[in-house]
DNA sequence: TAGATTGTTAATCGATTAACAATC
DNA sequence: TAGATTGTTAATCGATTAACAATC
């Protein structure tokens, strides 16, 4: 879920290019911008300097027409008859991610899922750190995994106020999901990437991304099922 | 990727009720059906035998008319003035997602996220049922893991012929991605779950799904960035 | 019968695409 | 200058919501 729910924030405004949030921009337009912005990485990593909508939008099955409009809900960042610079789009994406700075995060429940999480680097260098975990297990309280401290789900409130974190993995079985989420956010945490299978009911002006890895297969098998045209 | 990428798919003709697809349908509207039957999963659970769209929409946080579109596009399968019985329902979702059959699933490498999800158990009772694990490394190649045989990649041909898989879950280094994935395309997949921060460029009748987890979070720090409203 | 709720049509809203003047 | 490509406005398309007759 997390898909559907058409989030709206706070956009560029008229009268300031390149300029600060005013204006509704839709949950799709997000994700397609962390897309352009994985694609101008590698990009830039193949050392190529300059890139166009055309040529963004042909490698993520977009039109140009949508990579231009999702871009000026922001600002102008590119060069007429020119493109965009590769660096530059990239560090303005990052910008408005808000992945130019580092945010310490939270990893609660550590099973077989949260364990792989703990281990992954991917999130790493896109400006997420995971800094502590929280489990019930007194097997593994007061261990490291993966250079991590697992503490008691009991010491949540003190180590999220302390190492000021805001974000959180949940990664605990479905049926503890809803009383963990509103331990954390009753902590402080205000953005939450939940792997549980489970809608969870907090207030409005917390951030839910959910991930729900057999909902996502069952797009598979429904396209499977259905003959699916593009 | 995945998320935005229009896709349609044939679904219920005007003339039979409870009939079979010859109509678009967008992937908005599939993975809200996912989430029906996952609240609806729930509500069995519960001992709880009819609900209406009223209600379900208001615990996935849907308009009413919404959950009834959604509905809709395949049939008529509630009771003016009743709702919908629960089980009669989810049977019927089960049945358009496609899982109420069983389908084999091929894991392909077997690093930190592979093992994982090998592990995990929340695909078995959706209909997913891990046949085979794929990797390269000669130390795991052999073994089992979680009950799941590891096999040398150079065998996917041959094993996914063999089980009839139809579906793989990609969980190979993002360099190795494109790669692996038409070798498995090659082999006879016809849909891919991609956890590697790529877009794979393949056939247009191969179904992509993409999880990238680094770009769930960046919605989060979107949200945490800008003053998100709802 | 009165109350509840469906399925569906029509109205609204939002997102995507097309087109083009401005710019390099 | 000619060619390329932007940013943006207007046109199109699709998805969501409102409304209501039909049904239980």
């Amino acid at each position: 879920m997390g898909d559907n729910a058409t989030t709206h924030v706070m956009a560029k405004s008229k009268e300031n290019k390149k300029g600060a949030s005013d204006q509704r921009v839709s949950k799709a337009v997000v994700s397609r911008l962390s897309l352009y912005l994985r694609e101008l990485s590698r990009l830039e990593r193949a050392g190529i300097e300059t890139t166009s909508s055309t040529k963004l939008g042909e490698m993520l099955g977009f039109s140009d027409a949508q990579v231009r409009k999702d871009l000026a809900n922001f600002g102008q960042f590119g060069y007429p008859g020119v493109g965009y610079r590769c660096s530059e789009l990239t560090s303005t994406i990052r910008q408005i991610m808000g992945t130019d700075q580092r945010w310490p995060v939270a990893l609660v429940g550590v099973g077989n899922l949260g364990r792989a999480l703990l281990g992954y680097r991917g999130f790493a260098n896109q400006g997420f750190n995971t800094v502590a975990a929280f489990d019930l297990d007194p097997k593994i309280v007061g261990t490291e995994i993966d250079g991590i401290p697992v503490f008691s789900l009991e010491r949540v409130d003190k180590i999220v106020e302390e190492k000021s974190i805001q974000l959180a993995i949940l990664a605990v079985p479905a049926n503890a999901a809803q009383e963990v989420a509103q331990r954390l956010v009753a902590a402080g945490i205000r953005g939450i990437l939940n792997f549980a299978a489970v809608t969870l009911r907090l207030p409005d002006e917390i951030t839910v991304v959910g991930v729900d890895l057999a909902i996502e297969m069952e797009q598979l098998s429904f396209a499977m099922t259905s003959r699916m045209s593009q």
